[in-house]
This record gives C-alpha cells, structure tokens and sequence, in this order.
DNA sequence: CCCGAAGTGGCACCCAGTGTCAACCCAGTC
DNA sequence: GACTGGGTTGACACTGGGTGCCACTTCGGG
C-alpha cells in the first residue's frame, strides 16, 4: 500500500507520517464500522484489519470511539471563529445562525459519507452520547462569545445562565435540524430546516 | 439492619424486597461513589461492601451508571404529564417552563445530596454523557405534545425540526440554569435562573 | 558510525458485563 | 411431611475495552 513517498516540505517528517496512519486508521475503522455496525467490531478487527498491532492502534487513538470523534475534533475551533467574525451589534441568533454554516456545509460536502455516519450515531447510545459530550464542548467554546454580546460577563470571567442558554438552544436547532434531515434520508435541504428550526424557537430575519 | 419489617398492605412480597434491595444498592453504592469517585469505585467493590455477589448486583442494575441513573428513571414521565396538564392554547414555551418546576422542586427538595450528585457528574466524562442520553429521551418523550401544540404533525406521525427544537432548546435552558446554580454552590434560586435563561431565548411571561 | 529518542509489538493485567449451571428458598399441593 | 416448580443466588468462565511494562527496531542527528 504505497502511502504518498514523501515530496511535499513537509513540518516535521514524523508527525506526517502520524497523521497519514491515523487518517488510514479511521477509514479502515470507518469502513468497519458501517458495515458490521459499532459495537458488533472489536479493536483487535481493526488492528488487524489495517495490519497493525492492538497495542499501537491505543496508542494512535485514547478509545474505539476516539477513532470516529477525533476526526470532528476541529470543528468547534472553526465554529468558534465563524461566530467570532460576526459584527458585534448582530443579534446573538443571527449570529449563531450564520455560524453554523460551517457545519452545515460540511453536511452538503458528502451527503451520503455523513448520512451514513448519523445514522450509526443514531443506532448506538453510546456513540450518540459521545456525540452530545461534543455539542457540549461547542457550546463551551461559543459561550464566551456570546457572553459579551449579551453584556453578561462578569468580575472574575464567570457569566450567568443566559449565554449558555442562548447557546445550547442554538445547538438545539442545529441538532433538530440535522435529525429531520436523517429522517428524510438527506433528501431535504439542511440549510431550510435549520432556519426553521430557529425561527421556530426565536423568530429572526437570516 | 432492621428493613421496616412488612406492615403495609403490598402488592406482592417479592417485589416489595426487590425495591428495598435497589434502594439499598444505590445507598451503598452512592455513598461510596461520593468519597472515592465514580471510576475509582469498583463494582466488586460495592457488590462486597452490601454483602452480595457481584452477579447479582448485575440482576438488579443492567450497569455501574444506571445504579445511579434508575432513580431518575420516571422523571422524564413526570415531566411529560405536568407537560399534559397545561392548557392547549398556552404559549408552548411557558408550558415547558412551567413542566420544568418539577425538575426544579426535585433540587430544592435536598439540595445538599443533588449538589454533591451533580459535582460527582461534572467530574466523570462517561457520566455525563449518560445523562446528556437521559436528557435526549426527556426530548423524545416532550416532543409529542409539543408537536400538536405548534400543528406540526404529520400523517405518518412524524413532525418537522420544530417541535425537537424548541423541546430542545427548553431543555438547554434548564441545564444552563442547573449549571449556574451548580457554579454558585446551590446559593442562587433554580427557578430564578431558569426564568433568566429561558426569558434571553426566547422573551415570555412567566 | 554510533547514540538516543520515538515507535512498535507482545504480554500480563484490570475492570465491566454476560452466559451458564448447580444450589437454594419458598410457595402451593397431595 | 415429602414433592415440585418458579424465582433468586453465587460461583466460574469468558469476552472486550483499555493500561503498564519491557524488549526490540527504526530513524534522524552529531
């Protein structure tokens, strides 16, 4: 399995090669997984499977299920900048709202890839309650933002219920949205159903 | 350890001895989960320390969590019937707000124990994970009634990204004033919190 | 060419969870 | 009082995820 010889100036030689073994772990994993379903595959499958020691596999990823989230990792840092580039007199929601283009995108990229992985998310409980420990995560790294733009910051850098809620709301949408778009099996707009999700909980012009 | 030797008219003796074996089991076991913390905290452990076996401890919890997690089992029920009982032509959201003071009254009940529950959940990722599951089934079991308030169903029973969203985002709110009132050490009023977060989503008479 | 750091595989081990089975407790019955 | 049948229990073995440890190789730099 030729692996791209190196070519490119590349930042550090290891850490290329690192990143192409996890990114080949994944789709071995992947492909794994949508086939046999989540829990029906065992760690050793997939060691196997891409020729690589059980022991090292735990060393490219903390868990089996690491191996499926570390891929969306960067998503909240890329959400978090979205909404930083808002105009600060925007409202909150809008805001939000533009924001999660970044998601939504991503969505239309590869319909069928992202189908198929929801609804495994949505086969195994405990990958879907992975999946909600990352809205959490979003939502940690939104909030600062829309503290300030609620005014709501307070002395020692706490903030009270409102940003969160805001927030998590937002999420809430976000989510609501991506599920009517299961249940339609991709075939409705993503970008219709989010806008009517939160025009539904808090009427705005986008 | 006297059990409260039988007196009550009850429905059936077997079942009866279950729940105060349960009830025993999750004493036990919380009362250790909070001294030495939930992971550090062994199965084996608790088994010994209510003097039984270990198999059997699994006859009475599917898991380690739902030793916890059971107890809070019939909320989400609780919750969709307060849901019921309010008038079909009030604002969906102030129906959610005022469903959720059964929530609240359960914290203020002692405040103490779902002060000290709530930490122990914070601290442990696989925790809260589980209990972000228990907040998606309160979701599914709210989002019917919701459905039929907003018009939203469908023929097929199914319904849009509304009702989901506005379900969830309620939800988001309770957990942002959850954890404001967690951040305050159970010094600052639930419900107040809750009125604040819900009124920045979306502004409504209470 | 050698040295040290990083990567690798193998092994033993821990812990959660499940299947199985023999023993047992406790009705109701003859 | 022995018989029997359902439900409960404990012991044991086994799977599967995850970790600690150690010996070995690989590879880049002096």
């Amino acid at each position: 399995m030729p692996l791209e010889s190196s070519a490119a100036p590349a930042p550090d030689l290891r850490e290329r090669t690192r990143r192409a073994v996890r990114a080949e772990l994944t789709d071995v994993a992947l492909d794994l997984f949508l086939r046999r379903g989540f829990e029906a595959t065992t760690v050793d499958e997939i060691a196997a499977s891409a020729g690589i020691s059980r022991r090292s596999l735990f060393r490219y990823f903390a868990s089996k299920e690491a191996i499926i989230f570390d891929s969306l990792q960067d998503v909240g840092e890329r959400l978090a900048e979205a909404l930083a580039k808002r105009p600060r007199e925007e409202d909150p929601w809008v805001s939000l709202r533009h924001s999660f283009e970044v998601v939504t995108a991503y969505n239309e990229d590869n319909p069928e890839r992202t189908l198929a992985f929801w609804t495994m998310l949505e086969e195994t409980a405990s990958l879907k309650a992975r999946h909600f420990e990352h809205l959490m995560r979003w939502q940690q790294l939104l909030v600062p933002d829309i503290a300030v733009r609620l005014g709501e910051v307070e002395d020692d850098g706490a903030y009270g219920p409102c940003a969160p809620a805001v927030v998590g709301a937002a999420l809430a949408c976000l989510d609501a949205a991506n599920h009517a778009w299961l249940r339609s099996r991709g075939k409705a707009d993503v970008v219709l159903l989010l806008n009517e999700a939160m025009h539904a909980v808090r009427p705005a012009e986008f």
